[in-house]
DNA sequence: CTGTTAACCTGAGTGC
DNA sequence: TGCACTCAGGTTAACA
């Protein structure tokens, strides 16, 4: 399930097998993903290069020569490939962007959470990421900024924090590992998080981010990077998936209890 | 404005 | 082996 680290492993592995290819076609095999994927992609693309690979958040950007931009969003499932020769397509390969001269880029999705959208230059916007809150390696993802932000919130920090208009990839995962490392409470309403509590988490979600990423991501069932292999962060979840567990740093039994619909682990003792 | 909930979708896992 | 069921989860739209 790719968060941030998963699509950024992914962003990194398919950049230096992309960027300059002329697309030849685009080949729409299943247009309902979360959104119809546009028309106007098969129309408008073939002939254009692809210049960047750029992330926003949780969505891949393909910048093209033509000026457009086509958004990639993985959603739950999405796998983006590369490949020298596209072989015979398999079930739930939706998209293809096929290369002049060979080959081509593939997007495989079971369970067709994920987007594949156009951007025209002509827009000045994107309606999905207008709002989208800071990168969290940004400068003003900090402490200040989070603690003001949060003021009055009634919302559940760790719900406030997985929030893509308080800061961008933070998803179920990284969110429950942010709050056990600065050792907040994920049920305490944002509102009365204090500023060295913010301060905490500003830096908590950094270094668990920064690991995952050097470590390929986090590969639960779903999840492989471009090259097809598998990330290595799960060996450091210290409380995701881990209910009923012992705290791996005082041993207390971890807690488990849906927060905001989903399934959200801590440490009552660690975490206050 | 804030906060909550349903919806989208398929495959894996579980219990019988 | 197979069926019925639950769960997983990013994001938005709809609702209170």
């Amino acid at each position: 399930m790719p968060e941030l680290p998963e699509v950024e492993t992914v962003r990194r592995g398919l950049a230096p097998h992309v960027i300059g290819r002329q697309i030849a076609t685009v080949v729409v095999r299943e247009a309902r993903l979360r959104w119809p994927v546009p028309a106007s992609l098969p129309a408008d693309l073939p002939g254009q290069r692809i210049l960047a690979v750029d992330r926003r958040g949780k969505y891949l950007l393909l910048r093209m020569s033509g000026g457009d931009t086509v958004l990639v969003h993985l959603g739950m499932s999405g796998r983006l490939r590369v490949f020298d020769a596209l072989p015979a397509p398999v079930k739930h390969d939706h998209v293809d962007w096929t290369f002049v001269g060979g080959g081509g880029l593939r997007l495989n999705d079971p369970r067709r959470f994920g987007a594949v959208l156009h951007w025209p230059q002509s827009q000045t916007g994107h309606a999905l990421l207008d709002h989208l809150g800071p990168e969290p390696f940004d400068d003003a993802f900090n402490g200040a900024y989070l603690y003001a932000r949060s003021r009055g919130k009634q919302v559940a920090t760790k719900s406030f924090l997985m929030d893509g208009r308080t800061v961008v990839g933070c998803g179920n995962i990284y969110a429950a590992e942010s709050l056990f490392r600065a050792r907040v409470r994920p049920t305490l309403p944002a509102g009365k998080l204090s500023l060295p509590a913010c301060e905490r988490l500003v830096v908590a979600a950094r270094a668990v981010l920064r690991s995952a990423i050097e470590q390929g991501g986090t590969t639960l069932r779903d999840f492989a990077g471009a090259d097809g292999l598998a990330g290595y962060f799960q060996q450091d979840l210290r409380v995701y998936g881990r209910e009923g567990q012992p705290c791996r740093v005082c041993g207390t039994t971890l807690k488990g209890q849906r927060i905001g619909q989903r399934a959200s682990v801590w440490c009552p003792k660690c975490q206050r």
